[in-house]
DNA sequence: AATTAATCGAGACGGTACGTCTGGTCTTTGT
DNA sequence: ACAAAGACCAGACGTACCGTCTCGATTAATT
């Protein structure tokens, strides 16, 4: 049983704020430049109203992920049918947004947040592989392409795609057309 | 002891004690508790000396991994003559490292300072998957196995391996017997 | 005609009790590390609740004062018809006060109150030279010295004394007999 | 022998800078308006710069009073020959000091200042009645008045006086011309 | 009795300043 | 010329309090 207490509640206005300021602070500086009192700021919050409810900068990342203010809906993975067109589309997709002005410094700042941060690292993996991305995507095409067997590690091969995605934001090399088919040849197969 | 100074050419033995420095602290301690002036005080040096050779602290870190000061010998992939179990062998390694009380920062210090620096995120990159690592071995692997052929993205497969490791690395899932054959299953095929 | 009012009425407990903490705190730890917080603690009160009765911490200084909760009873200078002893026994127990753990600190925040605060400071004024105190027994000295005639402005030589005692302790420096002597003269004559 | 050192001296720029600042704004502003940050701010001069030389704000103002950067000449005793003249003189131009925008709050800081740092303290004694002072200025009127006799306790009585000043400024009380007189009476006799 | 309004303890809020730490630059002294 | 040492300006860190406001419970006087 909760403790009966009185007193005002945690104000969800501000709450909103903090993670709609550190999240547009994110895409638009990157995760280096993002200070506390900048969000606060930003927010038109007091600094301890931070601190009052996140332990650091990393975890208020971590709830900006979790209610989806950095990585919007664009990147579900669509489902017509053809896996291959699918992910082909999904990665096309995934690095136009790094090619954007703000995007390059997403991911990268969202794995710098995630090194950092135990939360946010599994946030960011649920957000790309998780069941409504990637792996679920996979899943549902079993027995669509002949790679793709009840007994397929979609996880895994989920996995390995997503971190190949990171890798190429982490080297700065872009993913180009003819290296995306080369890479879905190595994941999915030919 | 002060270090010997020997006129006005640059100190190869600053230049060392800098970069053992650099490696000593990333692994004790991580990338965000990672300072100039820590670097520069336990390797009994001016700030100036490291603010005169290096731009920034990821490029410091970047020349310690070019110099091997950070990632060591065993993370080379071993040749058997088995691709599979040359594979497992490494992934097991690397996992072990990640597992050691320091190595579970190393990795995602690295990440992190990739993540923030274009330099060291290309070597990153160079050491995971560069012709010494997995993309060589790999390649030299071509025609012992049934899914390696002499059209097979090498590079992309070595990628996706690569990442997968670092994904896991940031979302802290370690990397179990089962999970490790499953992922080399997806990447490899069966 | 008062208006009609309903609700409760000021709570006398709530009161006594912040100005017991005020006074607890004042004594222990000094004027500047007195704040509203830390006497709503101690007092077991709201922080509102202090707001509501005092504008600041100054007034609910000022208010100790006038209950008599910080400057006790064994200030009052003695009245045995000599006055020259009666000064001096006053003065040593002013110094004695200041002399012990506590004492030194008190004086000190008294006149940091009333240097920030004009109503302490008319009151300490009042505690020090008022008529219960220095001034009153020097009035009904009038005529058992040679110095304290009718005419001799009794007001102004207690404030004069008061306010070496004073000048005494913010210099920090201690009032020994000799010095003790001196003064009176100063003072009273010789 | 001093420890050789290499490394850049204390700049006295800064130096100079704090202190003007400082001085600055507590005749501007007040003692409790008085903050390091403001201080740095107006100075164009970083906080640790502040906090590298001295402990604390109270500390900063007792070294403004010991260069003269707050309590300026005119607080000198003029010395006419008469020492009943001079000092009526000193007190009205005390008072005066007092009843401008600026000096009200001037001496009310100093004294709070010197209930919080013991050096501020000792330095605002010398300041009121060492030497140069009224102590000094009694000390040459020795023979000129019937009451000024080579057994006089100049230092108490300047203390005296000194501190009657110091409890009028804390009561809020002005100083009139028939006060003023009460008050030498008082001290010097008549 | 029911209603009304002010009080109470508690504590979240937007803020300011604290004293510390680090960044990157500049200056001094020594080799 | 280069290195060490370290002072400089700048600004973020996380903490402590400020004074205001909001909450639910309690408590009198007025209906």
């Amino acid at each position: 049983m909760p403790l009966p207490r009185s007193g005002p509640v945690r104000s969800e206005a501000a709450r909103q704020a903090i993670l709609q300021a550190t999240a547009d602070l994110l895409a638009e500086r990157g995760y280096d430049a993002l200070t506390i009192e900048g969000i606060a700021a930003r927010a038109q919050v007091g600094k301890q109203t931070i601190y009052r409810w996140w332990p650091s900068k990393g975890a208020v990342i971590a709830e900006c992920l979790l209610e989806g203010k950095i990585l919007p809906g664009r990147l579900l993975v669509p489902d017509t049918g053809d896996i291959r067109h699918d992910l082909s589309q999904w990665l096309t997709t995934v690095f136009a947004l790094l090619g954007e002005d703000q995007g390059e410094t997403l991911l990268r700042s969202l794995v710098a947040a995630a090194a950092e941060n135990a939360d946010t690292g599994r946030r960011l993996r649920d957000s790309l592989t998780g069941s409504g991305s990637v792996a679920g995507r996979l899943r549902s095409a079993i027995g669509t392409a002949p790679n793709l067997t009840t007994d397929t590690p979609v996880d895994e091969l989920a996995e390995a795609l997503s971190g190949a995605v990171i890798l190429r934001a982490l080297s700065r090399e872009p993913l180009r057309e003819p290296d995306l088919v080369r890479l879905l040849d190595a994941v999915l197969g030919r």
